[in-house]
RNA sequence: GCUGGGUUCGUAUAACGGUUAGUACUCAAGAUUCUCAAUCUUGCAAUAGGAGUUCGAUUCUCCUACCCAGUACCA
């Protein structure tokens, strides 16, 4: 017992996807193998054949390795759960229900040690035990009183539970527990707990219904044979540990008994019960690491999917219901692993706050290059009809004034030294990739409709008269850019003045012969407006929904030093046309 | 109901008998500014209640309240 291997393990049952408790007790796992030099190993416990999904097991594999940690033990080469042993996964098939007959045999062990027996009762007898119970307010249950009131090998003649045994496949195994007995448990969160076997029942152990062990059994064996060192778990474990303290002592295995430790619960944001699978969309966050797509068809969010960087995910999640005992929020899967101890897994539980969860992708974010984040802004773009080519080509180039190059506004066409430009300027506004495009459409398509939100520079127009026939640059690429038209009161920036303005400004942006960058074009700006004595407030904000067609957004200078000022002009001239009167 | 666990700002947590009870998120105000963000500064805000033990309790003990879990031939 003194020097055994850090052994812990993730046991999942395949009832569906995972969700974030359960990403979560498998992080500190895993972290607490890293950090012990231990091994973390992967069971799948299936021992309800009733309750089996489909394609859960494939998820929380896919699950995890998205949250970038491996199992040391447990997946074969090809990343699927071991059926074989071999040198990396000695104890294969780590399928409980692939282990059938290693579990009768011990369970025929503890009937032969008298701590168990076989039950005949059958579900009705039991039910209407349980519903005579209830009639007189209380609670049946199969205990040491009990039990000799039923029908089972402690109760009925030798010879009978011999010939109901050859003859029928129809009974269970009980655990018998004993009367009386104080059980003193130790947990490593929790310390020190004592329960009296008296207000414990016989939990059954082997289900006839499908001849497969029940949890305690299946866990308490596994565990054992597969030398696990500490036990971390869900605290919804912690009332059975009486049970599992018990079961170790009946098969005289309390010299290696894993170490236990309850994990506090997640809770739902109003702290009303755990955070289960079902709450799903109905909180307005995701409860799962992936997408899911039940076998009835039923979608469920994943955080993946919802653009959270599986760092930003496992952080968040680490942190909640631990702390590494500093003040550091930010840490790596490498520094998790170095800062975590159970001494900093708090008792109670943890309430989940989406609004924290995007801060820390917001964090991410940050940290995160210009040149990367281009390159997963990409996808996001081309969905949105963007194409890309290499810089220098062609046209795309030649034409292109300094400051824009790398874009081609006509068609759509950008560099990726263009997007990481882009990129740089909208990065702190955004919480998600997708933020990078919807933070600034404009940096990459001109605004098409100023009308619909209200700019009327020109005299009133009869509402019946016909539309004006749709010029060709407003070619929908993609409808969703009207989200940057985001201003209610767009109209209040575009005064008849604008006429007056724009093609001056325009000729200063064409006549600008300085250095191009954000600071030395914003300072000679602000110069030519305030040397022509015109309010700066007005005509910057004027100018941006020309430039933009929104009513706040990035910085001018910002705007017009990545556009460049061949687009810019391009769409001061549009804007005068559009809205001239 | 019974059994077990839990309880520090709205949320996550720090303080493992001695602090003006700290930090982060959120929120508010100010600074900055061409707008909106970002950023910076400041602020709001907590030991569930009651008894003990102690020179001294967030911290230890007990009681009460509230919350959670379990109470299946589910895990």
């Amino acid at each position: 017992m003194a020097d055994r291997k850090t052994r812990v393990r993730f046991a999942p049952s395949p009832t569906g996807p995972l969700h974030m408790g359960g990403v979560r007790t498998a992080l500190y796992n895993y972290f607490y193998a890293r950090q012990h030099g231990g091994d973390f190993i992967l069971r799948i416990e299936d021992t309800d054949s009733n309750r089996f999904v489909p394609g859960a097991e494939e998820y929380i594999i896919e699950a995890l390795k998205w949250c970038g940690i491996c199992p040391d033990e447990g997946l074969d080469a090809n990343g699927k759960l071991a059926e074989e042993p071999s040198l990396r996964n000695p104890h294969a098939p780590y399928r409980q229900s692939l282990r059938g007959e290693t579990y009768i045999k011990y369970a025929k062990e503890l009937i032969a040690s008298g701590n168990a027996y076989y039950a005949f009762d059958t579900a009705e007898e039991l039910a209407a035990r349980r519903s005579e119970a209830e009639s007189e307010g209380k609670t049946f249950t199969y205990d040491h009183v009990t039990r000799m009131h039923m029908r089972n090998s402690l109760t009925l003649p030798q010879e009978e539970v011999s010939r109901l045994l050859e003859e029928t496949s129809d009974w269970t195994i009980r655990f018998k527990m004993p009367a009386d007995t104080l059980v003193e448990m130790d947990d490593l969160i929790r310390g020190h707990i004592e329960v009296n076997t008296d207000t414990l029942d016989d939990k059954v152990l082997w289900k006839r219904a499908d001849k497969l062990p029940t949890y305690h059994l299946a866990n308490i064996v596994d565990d054992h044979l597969m030398e696990i060192t500490e036990v971390i778990r869900g605290e919804e474990w912690l009332p059975s540990l009486p049970l599992h303290y018990m079961l170790y002592k009946a098969f005289g295995w309390t010299d290696t008994m894993p170490h236990f430790a309850h994990l506090p619960l997640l809770l739902k944001p109003d702290g009303k019960g755990k955070l289960s699978k079902r709450d799903g969309d109905k909180l307005g966050f995701p409860v799962f690491p992936l997408k899911w797509v039940s076998p009835t068809g039923e979608v469920s969010r994943g955080y993946r999917e919802d653009g959270y960087f599986p760092e930003a995910f496992v952080n968040m999640l680490s942190f909640l219901g631990w702390n590494p005992g500093d003040e550091r929020e930010i840490l790596s899967l490498k520094e998790l692993e170095e800062a975590f101890s159970l001494d900093h897994v708090s008792k109670s539980g943890a309430r989940f706050n989406a609004e924290k969860a995007r801060w820390f992708n917001r964090e991410y974010l940050r940290m995160k290059s210009a040149d990367e984040l281009a390159g997963l802004l990409a996808p996001v773009l081309e969905s949105h009809g963007m194409q890309f080519a290499s810089c220098p080509v062609g046209a795309l180039c030649a034409g292109a004034d300094f400051a824009g190059e790398g874009a081609d506004f006509e068609n759509h066409i950008f560099t990726a030294g263009y997007v990481a430009k882009a990129v740089a300027i909208v990065k702190d506004r955004a919480t998600f990739v997708s933020d990078l495009w919807t933070a600034a459409p404009y940096l990459y398509i001109a605004p098409k409709d100023f009308e619909a939100y209200g700019v009327k520079a020109g005299p009133p127009q009869d509402p019946k008269a016909p539309a004006r026939p749709v010029d060709p640059r407003t070619k929908v690429v993609d409808d969703s850019l009207t989200a940057p038209f985001i201003g209610k009161d767009v109209a209040k920036f575009w005064k008849p003045e604008a006429y007056e303005l724009l093609p001056q400004i325009d000729a200063f942006m064409k006549d600008y012969n300085g250095i191009f960058s954000v600071s030395k074009f914003g300072e000679a700006l602000e110069e030519f407006i305030k040397g022509n004595e015109w309010p700066m407030g007005k005509v910057m904000n004027c100018l941006r929904l020309t430039l933009t067609g929104a009513a706040s957004g990035l910085g001018i200078a910002e705007i017009v030093t990545t556009i460049g000022t061949k687009e810019a002009s391009r769409r001061i001239a549009w804007a005068l046309e559009r809205l001239g009167s």
